[in-house]
DNA sequence: CTCTATCGTTTATTTTTGTAAATCTATTAA
DNA sequence: TTAATAGATTTACAAAAATAAACGATAGAG
């Protein structure tokens, strides 16, 4: 069984309708996916909804609540837990460790305006504070 | 069927030690992934490797060429072609496309030495060049 | 020359994800 | 009260990845 952290493309889609409702039912959750992707193509099945649902409260990633005869889902992982873990994996699998690797890729490949290129460099200037303290 | 640059775990493996030594037999590769696992839990079995490689073979990440009754494999799929599409990979789905996130996400867990910090600025400021020629 | 170790190939199984229809159940509208 | 509707559950299937044994061919050791 994978970790509850661990997740496919539909999966975290979900998730990401649970993080940004905090609780919702299935039936919710399968709008939320059709609308946010209104007009265009594939139209995720409910039944599919469901069952990926299930999925992810097998492996704890989500968990519910019964009210009335309808359940209410919420996220049991946390958003930024996921992403941390997710930003973990790609640094250690793919770029070995080197956090600058990584920043060095995205920054060659990727639009990065002057406001977001300030934001950065005073992120690393606080980091540096935070490790001399 | 995936994409060349899309793969799994022990894929990606079998293509970071095609990308260190250049060109390998399936032999050579399986002795490589199970000694840089050297005493750890699972050995991996040759034929899954052999397996493996027809199946990346078949997406076009590799190709071979023969050698007596031996096949000599080589990758197709460049690696910083991979290291590009799985960054921009999580960029995108994990991140909304922010790069500052994903950066801050990667600064707050990982500890980034003095040393790594000076870089990053060096390439934060070549990028901003960069834009402004 | 024969046997064995080593190739690549074929076949098979398991797990995960994605897809969804079919079904059972219960509520509610008519 | 009955029928449609909207829940959850069950069942089914396909693709991708991972795992590996079984098989057939052959080169090289003795």
């Amino acid at each position: 069984m994978p970790t509850a952290t661990e997740m496919g493309r539909v999966q975290l889609l979900i998730m990401q309708v649970l993080w940004r409702l905090g609780r919702a039912t299935a039936r919710e959750i399968t709008e939320a996916l059709n609308e946010s992707n209104s007009g265009q193509e594939s139209t995720i099945a409910h039944s599919t909804v469901q069952t990926l649902l299930r999925q992810l409260e097998d492996k704890g990633s989500v968990s519910h609540e019964a009210k009335g005869r309808t359940f209410t889902f919420f996220a049991v992982v946390n958003e930024n837990e996921f992403k941390e873990s997710a930003a973990a994996n790609l640094l250690h699998r793919v770029f070995q460790g080197s956090v600058t690797d990584l920043v060095s890729q995205l920054l060659s490949v990727s639009e990065v305006s002057e406001e977001e290129q300030r934001a950065l460099r005073k992120l690393i200037n606080k980091n540096s504070r935070k490790g001399k303290r």
